[in-house]
Parts: C-alpha cells; sequence; structure tokens
DNA sequence: GCCGTTTTCGGCCCGACTGTTTTCAGTCG
C-alpha cells in the first residue's frame, strides 16, 4: 500500500486557494478560471485523482491538462502545489477572506490592500469605521456599510447554510402542486439544484407560467406556512416558510418558459458549457432565447425538449446537467436510460424495534407493501439479536409472510464490522439469513479499506452499508479507497449500497458513478428506521441518476427471486 | 491554463443588478 495520497477534496481545495491568490495578485481571469474548473472536476470525479495524475492520466479529465496534472504531482511529492507555496508568501494570509465578504471580489480586494495597505479584517473594520474605504475610486459609504455588517455577523461557512435535499424535496413539490391548483397557474416546476436533485440547497426555486401573475405572486406570498416576505414584485418573490426554508418563485413569459426552465435548472457548470459549444457552432444562448449569430434570428420554446433539440441535443435529464460529459452523450444519443422510482421493486435495508427502529416488524411491512414493494428485508442491528433473538424475529417473519403473502419480509442482519475487520455474527447464523448487510459504524479511521475488504471475502455478505460513513455537513467520508472497494466488490461479488437516508446519500453520486461504470451492480436502500422513512428512497433514486444508473445497474429493481440467483 | 468537425493560436457564456457614475466596472447567479 502506497503512502497516503491526497483526497480529491484536497487537491481541490488547493487549487481554489491558488485561484483566489492568482486572482488578488491580478492574474488572467482565464488561468483563474482553468484553475477553478480544474477544482471542481476534481471534486466531481469519483476515483483518486492523485492516482490518475501520478499515472499521467489526470490529463484525460476534461479541464485538466498537462500544468495542472503537474500541479498535483508537486501536491502528492510536496504536500503543497509549488506555485501555492509561492503565492502564500506574496499575499497576506487575511486578505483572502476579504474575497469571502458580500460585494468584495478580487479587483477591490486588491485594492483595499494595495492602496491603503490594509492587510487584516481588523484592519479592515478600523479603515470602514474611519471612512477610508471611499478614498477609492468607485467605492463609497454603502459599500463601508456594507462591510462592517457582514464583519459584525458570525463569519460562516457558506457549505453550512446548505441544507438537505430530505429536507427541501418534499416541501418544494408540495409548494409546486399547491401552486398548480391556482387558477391562474398554467405551468409550474421546480428549478435550480432541487431540480437536478443535488444532495444540499441553498434555495428552492421555481418556475411558472400565468394567466394573471400578480394573483399567482399573492397566492404564493400569502400561503400559511409563510413566516416572512422577503422580497414581492409583479413576477418575483421570495418567502422563508416557519422552517426556515427559502423559496424563490418566478412567473415567467409562456413562449419562452423552455428556455428559462433550462437557465434556471443549471447547473452554472452546465449552461457555460452549453453556452460555450453554441458559440463555436453559430448560437448565442441567453435564458430569453437562442440566438443564431448569422441571421439574429431569435428561437424560444415552452418547453425544454425544444430547447435542447434545436442545439442538436437529445433531452438530458436535469440530474445529468453537471457538465460531467452529458452534453457530449446528448450530441451522439448515448445518454443511459435512468433508472426511475416506479423501478423499484424491494427495500433491501430497514430496521424495526427489534433494534433501534421505531416501527413494528408488521407495520414496517404493510408501510413497504404500500409504497409498492413486494419484498423488504429486515436488516436490525447485530448487536441487538444476540442471544437467540434473532430466531426468536425470525419466527414473526413467518407468521408475518404467511400473513402478507404474496408480500415477503426478508431475514436479513446488518452486521458490524468490528475496528479489527471481524464480523460480529458468527458464521453460521449469517449463513441462514436471505440477505447480510455488513457496514463500519465506528473507528472509520482506523483501516476502513481492509476492514471492508476482508468482509466482502466473508461468503455470507451481500452487501457494503454505507461504504464511507460520512454524514453531509456533520462528519466527512472516510479515507476508504473507494475505487479499491468497488475492484473487490466485483471480484467477491458483493454489492454496494446508495444508503438513501438524507444526510447520508453514501455512496454518493461520484463514487456510485465510479462504481457503475466499473461493472458494479448497485442497490439503493432506504435504511428506514420508521415507516415513513421508507420513502427515502426517492432521495435515492435520485443519487443513482445522477450517477448515470440505469434499471439494470440497480439490484433492487428486480424481483426478488433474481436476486436470490445473483447472491454469491 | 485549457481546448479544437472551420483554429495547436486565439479564443474563453450571458444578462441583471449595484454603486457610483455621466458611460461603466465589478459582482452575482
Amino acid at each position: 500500500m502506497a503512502a497516503t495520497l491526497p483526497r480529491n477534496d484536497e487537491l481541490a481545495a488547493q487549487l481554489e486557494l491558488l485561484a483566489d491568490l492568482s486572482e488578488l495578485e491580478g492574474e488572467s481571469s482565464f488561468r483563474v478560471l482553468a484553475y477553478r474548473r480544474a477544482a471542481t472536476r476534481i471534486r466531481e470525479t469519483g476515483g483518486p485523482v492523485a492516482q490518475l495524475a501520478l499515472e499521467g492520466k489526470a490529463k484525460s479529465l476534461s479541464g485538466i491538462g498537462a500544468t495542472i496534472e503537474g500541479k498535483i504531482v508537486e501536491a502528492i511529492e510536496l504536500g503543497e502545489m509549488k506555485a501555492l507555496t509561492k503565492r502564500k508568501a506574496l499575499v497576506p494570509e487575511e486578505v483572502v477572506r476579504f474575497m469571502h465578504l458580500p460585494g468584495l471580489r478580487p479587483k477591490t480586494a486588491r485594492r483595499i490592500w494595495q492602496e491603503l495597505g490594509v492587510t487584516t479584517l481588523e484592519e479592515l473594520k478600523v479603515a470602514a469605521e474611519g471612512e477610508r474605504l471611499r478614498a477609492l475610486a468607485g467605492l463609497g459609504a454603502t459599500t463601508e456599510a456594507k462591510i462592517l455588517k457582514a464583519l459584525a455577523e458570525t463569519p460562516q461557512d457558506p457549505r453550512e447554510s446548505r441544507r438537505l435535499l430530505g429536507a427541501g424535496l418534499p416541501a418544494v413539490l408540495a409548494v409546486v402542486s399547491v401552486l398548480r391548483e391556482h387558477p391562474a397557474a398554467v405551468k409550474v416546476s421546480e428549478a435550480g439544484s432541487v431540480r437536478r436533485r443535488r444532495e444540499t440547497f441553498r434555495d428552492l426555486d421555481i418556475i411558472a407560467t400565468s394567466t394573471d401573475a400578480p394573483a399567482l405572486i399573492d397566492y404564493f406570498t400569502s400561503l400559511r406556512w409563510v413566516a416572512d416576505v422577503v422580497a414581492k414584485g409583479d413576477t418575483k418573490a421570495t418567502v422563508i416558510s416557519n422552517d426556515g426554508l427559502r423559496f424563490d418563485l418566478r412567473v415567467v413569459p409562456p413562449e419562452s418558459y423552455g428556455n428559462l426552465l433550462q437557465h434556471f435548472t443549471g447547473s452554472k457548470e452546465h449552461n457555460v458549457a452549453l453556452r460555450e459549444e453554441a458559440v463555436r457552432r453559430g448560437f448565442s444562448v441567453s435564458e430569453y432565447g437562442i440566438t443564431t449569430t448569422e441571421t439574429g434570428e431569435v428561437f424560444s420554446a415552452e418547453d425544454e425538449e425544444a430547447v435542447y433539440a434545436h442545439l442538436g441535443y437529445a433531452f438530458i435529464p436535469p440530474e445529468l446537467r453537471e457538465n460531467g460529459g452529458e452534453l457530449a452523450a446528448a450530441r451522439e444519443g448515448t445518454l443511459p436510460a435512468l433508472v426511475g422510482r416506479a423501478d423499484l421493486r424491494g427495500d433491501l435495508h430497514s430496521h424495526s424495534t427489534w433494534s433501534d427502529g421505531k416501527a413494528t416488524l408488521e407495520e414496517m411491512a404493510l408501510a413497504a407493501r404500500e409504497l409498492g414493494h413486494d419484498y423488504l428485508a429486515m436488516c436490525d442491528h447485530s448487536q441487538r439479536l444476540r442471544e437467540g433473538r434473532l430466531e426468536k424475529q425470525w419466527e414473526q417473519i413467518d407468521a408475518l409472510n404467511e400473513q402478507l403473502a404474496p408480500f415477503r419480509i426478508l431475514k436479513g442482519v446488518e452486521v458490524n464490522i468490528r475496528a479489527n475487520g471481524e464480523l460480529d455474527l458468527a458464521d453460521e447464523l449469517l449463513a441462514q439469513l436471505d440477505w447480510v448487510i455488513a457496514s463500519v459504524h465506528s473507528s472509520f479511521e482506523n483501516d476502513p479499506t481492509g476492514r471492508v475488504l476482508a468482509a466482502m471475502e466473508n461468503a455470507h455478505v451481500d452487501c457494503i452499508g454505507h461504504l464511507t460513513g460520512r454524514k453531509i455537513g456533520k462528519r466527512l467520508p472516510s479515507t476508504i479507497a473507494v475505487d479499491r472497494v468497488v475492484e473487490a466488490a466485483l471480484a467477491t461479488g458483493t454489492f454496494l449500497e446508495i444508503n438513501s437516508q438524507p444526510d447520508r446519500l453514501d455512496l454518493r453520486d461520484a463514487n456510485a458513478r465510479l462504481a457503475g461504470e466499473a461493472g458494479l451492480t448497485l442497490v439503493v436502500s432506504s435504511d428506514g428506521h420508521s415507516t415513513g422513512a421508507l420513502g427515502y428512497v426517492e432521495l435515492g433514486i435520485a443519487q443513482a441518476r445522477r450517477a448515470w444508473l440505469t434499471k439494470k445497474q440497480i439490484l433492487n429493481a428486480r424481483p426478488w427471486a433474481e436476486i436470490e440467483k445473483l447472491r454469491k
């Protein structure tokens, strides 16, 4: 095993900082953009980019050329890219943070630093209070006040202000359906990152067309759960719900609804790439229409399909719009037919009151059946099923299965992978089960790769649960080598899970895509601890779609009889 | 610094808003 390589997020962070510093020093904006694009590409790549760079293959990722590949190798060998070390010495540490204040982007931050000699946040505050910033042309009292206000607020990592998709998706879908019922509404859709089903969001965007825009806006701003109306005009309004969610409604003209929905769905990176390619082909794309440069003719459309078609693309599902190769695939007609929620036949990970679940076996089974599942694997935690309790649970399962047939509760377990790599349930018990999930629940940094590889060698382990152990916003993914786990999963016939818990979504999209491309079949499971939580599979399916996965690549899109034959 | 079914050099998305300014640069999404 080689020395630890820098993780993708660490490489991306170095490039982001290099971009910030370069920008402050007045470096070419295109070079800065290249650093940022490379950072995004690295963050969204499922396998270790450092390893690719060592093999000279990082250049195959779009946005990474020979120079940045060289910088990655420097980061591996020296711990830090040389250019970053050099530039850090030239720019006072806190000046970078000027740029993260609203309204202070590199140009202004640089002038405050160089022309006023301000190098710390404290000095910035004093300068603003002393009305010294307005000495710079282009800055006035308003800017000083804005800076003071931002400095007074507790500094916050922007990522922490993002909420979980699991909290926003049901809410935005409910608002969309309420708005659709209004007599003035014609078309209503969620847009933005929530339409792409990104795992977190900042605000929830809704786009609509209407026969009476002000009436629809009035209705929206007076819904009973609205706690605060932040902004309200004739075509646009922003409200905060009583649970703190921020909704934006935008009412647009019907003739260009397709263009606007496309624009406001993003992602930014997708739109930029789409527009760049359009320019090369003689078009100019904006949210209002597609202009043919030669003739000045403007094309607008009521639906998105026509927008993509006009530019020569097949329709691209929102989940794929991240500039991850979807444009080329849509042009060539090779986009995958993505798996959908309706394809699921059952759920292969759930809990009941036999361990830490909130509902009984029967309640869980009935709820699963209600969701349209044909089977539900009951996988209570192994620690709670010792001393004959597992066998007792089987008796109850057998009885229920007689009642509920053809619906079937599968006898399963979520067995713990201990710190030493052993499983905490005996093989002779595991052998009698329909479905065995093995998961790491503690000592995440204690050789997670080795422990999981060992668990996969066990002939009774069908699936590894929540592989990286991350909790979005709370706990980083472990240092587990996902690529090596995927290889071993293929070799041993073990499946990997996309855990649908809103704060897990583990495997995440990029890792699941890597696994799918390697030829692995994945499981989308709820890990539900209550009847309501069984519905989380919608989130897992969304991540599977973001991972470019088809129905064939999802194990539990098959009937149980088929799955049984595919077990090792 | 990256990239190429017109380019290995010469480009690099588009429009709205803001603050400060008589015509625009910088920022934002």
